[in-house]
DNA sequence: CAACGTTGTTTCAACGTTGTAAACAGGCAC
DNA sequence: GTGCCTGTTTACAACGTTGAAACAACGTTG
């Protein structure tokens, strides 16, 4: 192995203890000592051993940051954000991916035990809110995105149904009537398609506009498309479509594009999530923007408050901000 | 803390070390004892703890992989492979981010020892051969991508040059004979860029055309795009373009389609790195396709084997496999 | 000058695990 | 009964660290 107290307090000629406390930066270390010390810790090139520090402290300095895939932009974006806050409080990040598979979620939250890392950050899909109230392990969790609310941990979310009110009332704006909605699923009931589903159906009965609701397995550009073929064909065509997410937003405009119809002049488009992509396809993506800094930061000072506070703090739910991206695939202008 | 082997070990009337070696499957345990302790580990939900069995066996069951930046695609969906391969050895897999800043990738070279992380799979950007032979720390190191060949740590890639000999070729074979070069950079001198370069300069050679160069900062979009308008509103406008990624890619066919110009009938692009955006994008994108999965599974078996075998096992340089995917952006065909 | 507090340093034990070596039981051959 | 395998189980020590407590030296106070 490396070079241990031991080794430094052989060299300096003084205890373990007092290497200790010169590298804890303990009070009361005379400067003559401490020096010694410094001058053996640098010559040796000391490193603590964290395992060891932890083994006796009880904290290993890892979170674990769960999401579906990292490769899809959202999260890697989210993640970039995450790393950055978690690096702040001295964490490192360890990421786990889901598939957004039950299998799967079961086992990181099993395998955060097994690594006795300090925190999970867990981005949700498939497990339900019973099985995670129910949940033995005590290891600190923070819930992130839309798929859980008034569950048995913290959480942290934008207001998804207002959001995706605004998105729908701004299609409205337009003066389009036939606005669909692109993203649902069958089996989410309480997920991120549902609550923006719910914004959706709000926006239109408010304003007495007929309903256009198409389903899909998974939030990617492949489904985008297929979905958006699906509505192309149909006798009543959209003159607008809400995708519930960017990657689907993307995947129809390049259905709708394909198909020789104009975005936004035929058909508009917007999406959920603000990823880096719609900021330079063409046409440009309107979209709901999430502060994922906050979200990220929020996410992890939950975590270090229930690390840090007491067991019984209360549950915390908290919103985060966002806003109104609006581009060119929604303009009224004509480009 | 949890449950510990102690515990268990009280409850089914054995001693700790017993029950150690039936977490860990030894051979020699009789059935009956063998049955007393599985029912008492159940009983108990017994988890090792292993803080605790690293410190004893020195190591850690963690690797990083270092990267300039999470959110751009090709890390990403680079980290899914290698996240996904390193399960495979148990591994799990601590993501840290250099922006491609040379302090920070020596803090994350540093980090690494102090979290005692096995190893590390780095995407290094900034940091230089010379530094890395230097370096004191005898933690295992990958080098992953262009930036250091015949370095002092293993390495594996694809074969850039060829690759980029190989896009300029099909530029030139669609009949296009001002074929611009985009994402040079200057104080890169063995980087991504100069290999790209390299291989675009041998194919342009080899047909007697004249070389246009344009130098970017970063591998960003916006930074593609900019790039693009110079091109476009140089006297020698170009009729096919060679950008050293794919987000540069996208950026570019992002200005080529606002200056209202046509892709690829005016111009063609073609990138390297087969982001997932590309094959979604319009028109979609022709690129340089990395095997990212044999590029991840090599990456963590080198660290694997670096880790078992001797600490003298010579330096590997394995070249990963590639293919060209031509897709509309230069398409021969009028779509 | 005795009792006490402060500062600096050390000793000890413990965190949970596993490798080593040794102890122990049972069966078998002599 | 003794010796010797084989298989099973155990005691002990060690990995590197730090909290608690003890201790030594010294200065202050009544």
């Amino acid at each position: 192995m490396g070079v241990s107290l031991r080794d430094v307090a052989r060299l300096a000629g003084v205890s373990v203890k007092t290497v200790s406390n010169v590298v804890n930066g303990y009070a009361h270390v005379s400067a003559a000592t401490r020096e010694k010390v410094d001058r053996a810790l640098s010559e040796l090139d000391y490193r603590p051993n964290l395992s060891a520090r932890n083994l006796r402290q009880g904290r290993t300095g890892v979170i674990a940051l769960g999401l579906p895939e990292i490769d899809k932009p959202y999260f890697a974006e989210l993640s970039r954000f995450v790393i950055a806050a978690a690096a702040e409080h001295r964490w490192i990040v360890v990421i786990e991916q889901t598939d957004g598979d039950l299998g799967r979620e079961r086992q990181v939250l099993d395998g955060v035990r097994d690594h006795r890392i300090d925190g999970l950050i867990l981005s949700p899909v498939a497990i339900g809110k019973e099985e995670l109230a129910a949940r033995s392990d005590d290891t600190a969790l923070v819930l992130l995105g839309e798929r859980i609310h008034d569950g048995p941990a913290d959480h942290v979310a934008i207001d998804n149904v207002r959001a995706a009110r605004e998105v729908t009332e701004h299609l409205i704006g337009l003066g389009r009537t036939r606005v669909a909605a692109l993203g649902a699923q069958e089996n989410a009931p309480s997920g991120t398609s549902s609550v923006r589903l719910e914004g959706y159906r709000e926006a239109m009965a408010a304003h007495g506009l007929p309903e256009t609701v198409v389903e899909v397995e998974r939030f990617g550009r492949a489904e985008g498309a297929a979905a958006m073929e699906t509505l192309l064909d149909s006798p009543d065509r959209p003159d607008a479509v809400f995708c519930f997410n960017d990657l689907l937003a993307l995947g129809a405009m390049r259905a709708i594009l394909s198909a020789g119809l104009r975005v936004p002049q035929d058909i508009a488009v917007a999406g959920v999530d603000d990823i880096e992509d719609g900021r330079f396809s063409t046409p440009t993506l309107t979209t709901v923007a999430p502060d994922k800094d906050e979200l990220a930061r929020v996410a992890v000072d939950l975590l270090k408050r229930r690390l840090d506070g007491p067991l019984d703090h209360p549950v915390q739910e908290v919103r985060a901000s966002y806003h109104l991206m609006i581009r060119e695939s929604t303009s009224p202008a004509r480009p």
